[in-house]
RNA sequence: GCUGAAGUGGCUCAGUCGGUAGAGCAAUUGAUUCGUAAUCAAUAGGUCGGAGGUUCGAUUCCUCUCUUCAGCACCA
């Protein structure tokens, strides 16, 4: 028996003595004759080093997440082959799928354009109308090095250079083009039906700025032009949701041209910044947190002996007073060490947790900057918690538990990472060991699945990370937590144990909302702006019909400041329906309408944000229904 | 920081192949007193991101710069 695998790795067996044109001839219509029997005479001994190979695999469609790999990947090779018609000496670098769509990396002496992207993008459809067949095969690693020189693809010499010695090196080949790749592809080009490409961008050759920067395209493909229509409906919709959008539309927050990177809250975006602090306070307190607070500005030689100056320097502020040098805080940590640090402890007082809402400051690269989720100054909801070596189980799964908690109240979806020892760091490789162990044991026990994140740590210890998504999907991270045993010997902490000897602490360093601003922008994003009732800056608009019930709307509005809901009257003098669409568009949970039925009943009629008109409710009632919303902090 | 794109009244945008700009919304004033997503009219509002340069003349062309956007790199 002979094992044949195509293009797409699906695997037959036939007997042995078959001839190639046979098994052609047996698969399939759609895998074209000449798709082997081209190959019979140009890389015969190739094609027969396949038929030999045992490969299983199967058959890849669109629908899951590997035939989409497959489907993309290959696209990913028609973009390049349309590259290299249109612009032959473009050097091909490399064009793996993502999770939405594909992209290739491309060194050309032009730069691309939207309408030499639409160029390509016609060669790509013209390419898929030709439908090439697609051909898989290995090569020697001397071969294939041979082969990338004398078609001068210098990036692919190197990529195969630097694969292991035993690797398999395959190429798939369609026409005029060929390039290395590990596949699985799909079988036919016929199957695309819709192509976009999407943007063009700069990114760096193997993704370091120290190598030259190349071109990317990123496109997406589909099966069915209706997908591709979808796909790019619901990327305009996303785009609605963005909280820079929706911040400026709900009057929430601003950064001005004077201050990149430093946001400016408006009285509404205060209002959920305080309502989260509030929650925030409310559940530390219940779990034995006190809060702190520590100072923005502290001697430069704090930052020395903490390692910030040594690791972390170039992203910090600096000033002087008095001739003496100051750094403007990066992180709470030292100053949080030092509150610890200023009287002796008791093991028994252990494990301390102090919370701070700390304002810090890092001087982000200008290209880093988004919105509220990467800015230069910004709220951490920090805590440090000191505790005894037997104490650090529990403590991180507390930590785990609380930030899972908090993050079902608003109904977000997380994933997580555990970070690992980064290039930077400072402490042994056992101490290294031991911190990431312990991380990895509590999320284990709590039957957390996550990922590894090698050598995205902190400088001074690894960390768990919670990652939550934005309205098109990049991911954010905003919870952590870091296990630290170096801190406490820098700053030389400890505690009395009960052999009446001084002994070290442990420190976590955590946050759960990660930054306030971030957590505010991925809030925005998460519920488009119509916040759930608690944290909604407006809860109720109140509507008098005309200027005739202005006494009246002002009684209701007096009931409704007495249990802290936040209203505001619209008497402005326009009609009914002008006031409910602002009122709509501003994304208000509800609008109390006011006229004479409702002055006669003493009632009011609700209408609600997502439900529309709900008819008239004793105001009591209504005020015993908003309450609980609030106290249960429900959202949609 | 890097590559590319963009910056025009508070907002969303049009426009000028070089002769100093226009709309809608918002604002103000007046009329309208109106029951669930836009009442009508009038008025006011911009040194076209900033600084240089070319030109008789620059918002338009060139250079630099700032900011924003996409991605990369870096990170909460």
């Amino acid at each position: 028996m002979i094992k044949v695998t195509f293009p797409d790795l699906s695997v037959r067996e036939y007997q042995e003595g078959i001839s190639v044109l046979e098994i052609a001839e047996s698969i399939s219509k759609s895998l074209a004759k000449e798709t082997l029997s081209a190959t019979i005479d140009g890389k015969i001994a190739d094609i027969r080093t396949k038929l030999e190979k045992d490969v299983t695999l199967k058959f890849h469609k669109f629908e899951d997440a590997e035939g989409k790999d497959a489907f993309w990947h290959t696209s990913s090779h028609v973009l390049a082959q349309a590259v290299k018609r249109l612009y032959p000496q473009a050097k091909l670098a490399i064009g793996p799928s993502i999770e939405n769509g594909f992209y290739y990396d491309f060194d050309v002496d032009i730069s691309f354009t939207p309408e030499i992207l639409e160029k390509i993008e016609s060669e790509m459809k013209k390419i898929i109308k030709e439908n090439p067949p697609i051909i898989r095969y290995e090569l020697p690693r001397e071969k294939a090095i041979e082969k990338e020189e004398l078609s001068n693809e210098p990036y692919k010499v190197e990529l195969i250079r630097d694969l292991p010695q035993d690797a398999i090196i395959s190429f798939y080949e369609q026409g005029d083009f060929f390039d290395l790749c590990a596949g699985p592809h799909i079988r036919d080009l016929s199957a695309i039906k819709a192509v976009k490409l999407l943007s063009i961008a700069g990114a760096y050759w193997r993704g370091s700025e120290k190598n030259k920067m190349l071109q990317r395209i990123y496109g997406i493909t589909f099966p069915k032009q209706a997908q591709l229509d979808e796909y790019l409906f619901m990327i305009e919709e996303a785009k609605k949701r963005d909280h820079r959008k929706l911040g400026k539309e709900l009057d929430l927050f601003s950064i001005m041209e004077e201050g990149p990177g430093f946001p400016f809250f408006h009285p509404k975006g205060m209002i959920i910044r305080n309502e989260l602090e509030n929650f925030w306070r409310k559940e530390h307190a219940k779990r034995g947190y006190q809060e702190v607070k520590t100072p923005i500005i502290l001697d430069a030689e704090l930052w020395k002996r903490s390692g910030h100056w040594d690791n972390y320097k170039d992203n910090m502020y600096f000033t002087e007073i008095d001739d003496r040098l100051f750094a403007v805080k990066p992180m709470n940590c030292p100053g949080g060490m030092l509150l610890y640090g200023r009287k002796m402890h008791s093991y028994k007082d252990l494990p301390i947790r102090l919370g701070e809402l700390g304002l810090v400051h890092r001087h982000e690269k200008s290209g880093a900057l988004h919105g509220l989720m990467r800015v230069r100054n910004f709220t951490q909801d920090d805590a440090h918690i000191f505790m005894r070596e037997d104490q650090v189980k529990d403590e991180i799964i507390g930590v785990i538990d609380f930030t899972d908690y908090v993050y079902k109240i608003f109904g977000f979806e997380y994933n997580v990472e555990v970070s690992t020892k980064p290039e930077k760091s400072i402490g042994t490789e056992e101490q290294w060991e031991m911190a990431t162990n312990a991380l990895i044991d509590a999320l284990t026990a709590k039957g957390k699945d996550f990922t590894i994140n090698e050598g995205d740590g902190a400088f001074y210890g690894p960390k768990i990370d919670f990652h939550l998504k934005d309205s098109i999907g990049r991911t954010w991270q905003c919870g952590t937590i870091q296990l630290d045993f170096q801190m406490p010997e820098r700053f030389d902490l400890t505690y009395i144990g009960s052999d009446g000897l001084k002994h070290r602490p442990v420190v976590i360093h955590r946050v759960i909302f990660g930054s306030i601003e971030r957590f505010i922008g991925i809030l925005i994003e998460h519920f488009a702006g119509a916040f759930p009732l608690w944290l909604a800056p407006v809860q109720a608009v109140i509507i008098p019909v005309n200027a005739a019930y202005n006494e009246y709307a002002l009684q209701i509005k007096k009931m409704l400041d007495d249990v802290d809901i936040r209203t505001e009257i619209d008497d402005r003098n326009e009609k009914l329906g002008y006031k409910i669409r602002e009122a709509q568009l501003q994304k208000t949970p509800y609008m109390f309408v006011l006229g004479q039925k409702e002055q006669d009943a003493n009632e009011i009629t609700v209408r609600s944000h997502k439900d529309g008109d709900m008819g008239m409710m004793k105001i009591d009632e209504v005020i015993d229904k908003l309450l609980l919303q609030i106290a249960t902090k429900q959202y949609q």
